[in-house]
DNA sequence: CTGGCTTTCGTAAACGTTTTTGTAGATCAT
DNA sequence: ATGATCTACAAAAACGTTTACGAAAGCCAG
């Protein structure tokens, strides 16, 4: 292992004098900063993380916190890793990396949170499926540990936040069906206490009152938030005597989307033909027949939306991102596609 | 934030008898380290990540490298999410940590690594999807970086690896298959270099040669191993003139396996009446309709394999694990579903 | 009572950086 | 020419922990 050490004796400098050199700092000859960035590639020196991050009281790591095992929030799937894509391209600007901090099944989330930022594993965290109340959120604001939400919450502790347009998902995605003749409208909604839920179910009886129509609560399908939970729900509509069931379907999910496809194919119902779906878009549900009528949304922007409302909050790079607490609703464009047929053709 | 010295201060003793303390020395009176123990759970105390790995030459955190953006290799689904909490229950024994490195597609994946194990972000590696020549292995074992494979490779450089056993997986379904009478047997191959892929596809060649049946080159269908992929392998399969058609179909990812099913009704080619499928068992292909006949396999129980491995390879640890350099193939066990039916149902 | 052994703890060095402070020498203005 | 300012570097302290070493007791055998 090459340190900081033998990079400045064999340059003949002191090492304060290299670090300074590696670090961009003013004082500085130009001349031997070039001689020392040789001489530290040509030696393949990068300096030792726990050293550094001992003396900054820093790591340069931000985490995002995923559970693993069960898999029932549709966590660490094409979603995620198209945000994270976008949050990267922001932080390689500062020398930040992210990473994915790893909660097994066996210990709890919250404890695990406590443990990693006492550890100082990451200087910031990113959470996401916030929940109507997240402990989550208290916790991080009364220590003071920058973070950033994705999604809103009832406990706002005035943190920053970024959260889908899901009220505008469902005005436009009822609004659109209710055009094309379709009076019985199903939505899904999560299991849990997911805050989107809420916001998703209440944007659904608002739109619906808005057009007089009547809001049955057998319309709403509760699920988890995967293939599973969207085939499970393609049955569970069919098995509704003829007259109770929904005729379209606004969902938000791209993996529900695709077990719905599949469960509205197996129960004769097949999409666009017999049954009419919304849904988010996503490279997943891109491919699938009939096209979707979806909601479309740039998960990569949304990812450098992310990252740079969490530098914000940051004391150290706050400076280059004077936004202040973002707290924004992202939209999306509704793209017309082939699965919500007028109800004529049913 | 509390650090020892505040602990040490409190009780009336020296930073060096609480750090014994707490970790679990011999030298230290059990009194007293009931006392510490007590202190430090009080004061929410714990130990500086930073500080710690400084001292001790080792982060106790191992990595698993994966790839955000395009998910083109399938990774960051249930899959690794139910191997990792396989991996996390024998981690959690010696105070190890799990953490995913998140490369991002603007960067090397070759660079990244090198950076990740520079830096010392991490004692140990896990890597997956190995290629049939694999970089990473080469890179890992010259710089004497413990790590252990999910999968073989060519480039054998005698390091620890755990592979499923898709010898047998394309040895019993085809067997299988012809049992029912079916003669052109497709199978999935990936569209890169992947070892699975030419391991699978020996395989099935040998399978299909002991039973005298011929080998069509057209038979094997390669995309992407995500539900994209086995969507576009039904429609490509539905596009062959009837008689060069294959009547069943063996493949191993579960994300596809979904896709496939997708497809094939989409195609009207229903699976298990119309063309007989046989793929790996998974949480997401668990409620498939019809019943896939299926590998069966716990993912849990091969992550435990393979955090056992790696630490087997690990001098602070392998006293525990003397299982010495591991390379083993993980058999799977057939389980009947009605997803392929005999061919005279066709 | 003495020497050695055990138990328990304190002392201090070490890990690899960054950053503060200090200081030569050079430059500049007067 | 003299003091002041600036440039470029060296020296050393600091971050929080672990651990090698040493030492003060207590115990025991002789």
């Amino acid at each position: 292992m090459t340190g900081i050490r033998e990079l400045a004796q064999r340059l003949n400098l002191s090492i304060g004098t290299v670090s300074r050199a590696l670090n961009g700092k003013p004082d500085v000859n130009e001349e031997t900063r070039k001689r020392v960035l040789e001489a530290a590639s040509a030696m393949g020196y990068v300096p030792n993380q726990a050293g550094r991050s001992l003396r900054k009281g820093a790591t340069g790591v931000v985490g995002f916190m995923m559970q693993t095992g069960a898999h029932i929030t549709g966590e660490g799937d094409v979603f995620f890793m198209s945000v994270f894509d976008g949050v990267q391209t922001v932080f390689a600007r500062h020398q930040l990396d992210l990473v994915a901090l790893l909660c097994s099944s066996e210990e709890d989330p919250d404890a695990y949170m406590q443990r990693v930022v006492a550890r100082g594993f990451a200087d910031a965290l990113i959470i996401s499926a916030t929940k109507r109340e997240d402990h989550r959120i208290d916790f991080l604001a009364s220590r003071n540990i920058p973070f950033i939400a994705l999604g809103r919450s009832e406990t706002d502790a005035c943190h920053p936040w970024l959260d889908l347009d899901f009220e505008g998902m469902a005005e436009s995605g009822v609004a659109r069906l209710v055009s094309k003749g379709h009076r019985r409208i199903g939505i899904f909604a999560p299991l849990d206490d997911t805050n989107l839920g809420f916001v998703f179910v209440a944007a659904y009886r608002k739109a619906l009152k808005q057009r007089g129509l009547p809001f049955d609560p057998d319309l709403i399908f509760r699920a988890h938030p995967n293939e599973r939970g969207g085939h499970d729900i393609a049955h569970a509509i069919s098995a509704m005597p003829q007259s109770k069931q929904p005729t379209g379907f606004i969902l938000t999910n791209e993996l529900m989307t695709l077990g719905f496809y599949n469960g509205l194919y197996e129960v004769g119902l097949p999409p666009g033909e017999k049954f009419a779906v919304i849904s988010r878009d996503s490279p997943q549900a891109h491919f699938l027949v009939p096209k979707l009528t979806s909601f479309r949304l740039s998960l990569r922007d949304l990812g450098i939306a992310l990252a740079e409302a969490l530098l914000a909050t940051m004391p150290a790079y706050a400076a280059h991102y004077p936004l202040g607490v973002v707290r924004k609703i992202v939209p999306l464009e509704l793209v017309e596609g082939d699965s919500d047929m007028p109800i004529s053709n049913n």
